[in-house]
DNA sequence: ATTGATGTGGGGAATGGTGGGGAAAAGTGG
DNA sequence: CCACTTTTCCCCACCATTCCCCACATCAAT
């Protein structure tokens, strides 16, 4: 699982050292490389190769309008970027998508559990303003759920006893 | 499964260099061989040649209307063309298709999973504009969809296996 | 202060894209 | 069937980019 927010420069050939700790959390033993695309509002997304492969088969583009399906079917994956790591814990991003993700210089790495996003830090705080989120609300709701979840594990695990080491 | 976006040129012998990553992606070790025909939007598009042979055998041109199933059937065939790779790694694309897709000095290509697509740069953007493309619907989308899936998979793993009998 | 881990920087080898010459093959006209 | 022209294909060569390696700086922890 992807955490936390980090931020990090792009060194003059254009790498990006990844932090370590998402570096463990992303490459198995056998791939040391990740997988790019173009996110949400304008940044990238990088994934495990794994879980790339696994969430663009996943995915049914049926469920967006047949002509929408395809056409982002086609730019998401054609912006898609298999990136190996080098010895230091970089990668390369192809600078076409540096371009339409604005990055140059200072970047802001966010881990959002199943992927990581890499934005230009102006560009996210512009993204969070203009998409109105409301952080509080969303609290709410989570740290509701969080209380509700545990209530439903405790019925659960005292009819089941088994369940706990799952 | 092919990824990327790559800019490339026609030599003077209108020759193409596919993508280091797309030869080692599409051609298997007995085919040196891809297959192109015209794609959707006038473009080129190129199929590994077990994935053309797939592709057309289970296409059935019944969902279309009869005469429309026949006719599309004879284009699509009749331009496909099976091309060698030469040992630099090159597929020397048939004159007439290079016309139909207006392709002539710079080419674009896009990695779109289970094929490649080859685009006069100009007509791709144009393409886009004229489709009517919303990149951010569709991300949303795709994001939600990996959410979900994560979601479900948790519902079922943390269900306790006894507890339906009760 | 020393040690180790992590982020940053840069040199040099290797890979990959581009160009062109010449041999082989195929199409065309006698 | 033969000679000629055109196209295709194989090879060698150049150059930019990528990748691999070594090195330094910074920070945290003992």
């Amino acid at each position: 699982m992807f955490t936390g927010r980090y931020t990090h420069k792009l060194d003059s050939k254009g790498r990006l050292a990844l932090p370590a700790r998402m570096r463990e959390a992303g490459t198995g033993m056998e791939y040391n490389q990740f997988v790019v695309s173009k996110g949400i509002g304008g940044c990238i997304a990088v994934f495990p190769v794994d879980k790339f492969e696994k969430f663009i088969n996943e995915f049914d583009p049926s469920e967006l309008e047949a002509e929408q399906g395809l056409n982002f079917y086609r730019e998401f994956a054609s912006w898609a970027h298999y990136l190996p790591v080098d010895n230091q814990g970089r990668i390369n991003i192809p600078q076409t998508l540096l371009d339409v993700a604005g990055i140059d210089g200072d970047v802001l790495i966010l881990g959002v559990i199943d992927w990581i996003e890499i934005w230009n830090p102006d560009k996210y705080q512009k993204h969070l303003k203009d998409s109105n989120v409301d952080y509080e609300q969303g609290a709410k709701a989570f740290f509701s759920s969080a209380i509700r979840g545990k209530r439903k594990k405790n019925e659960i695990s005292s009819k089941c006893p088994d369940s706990e080491n799952s």
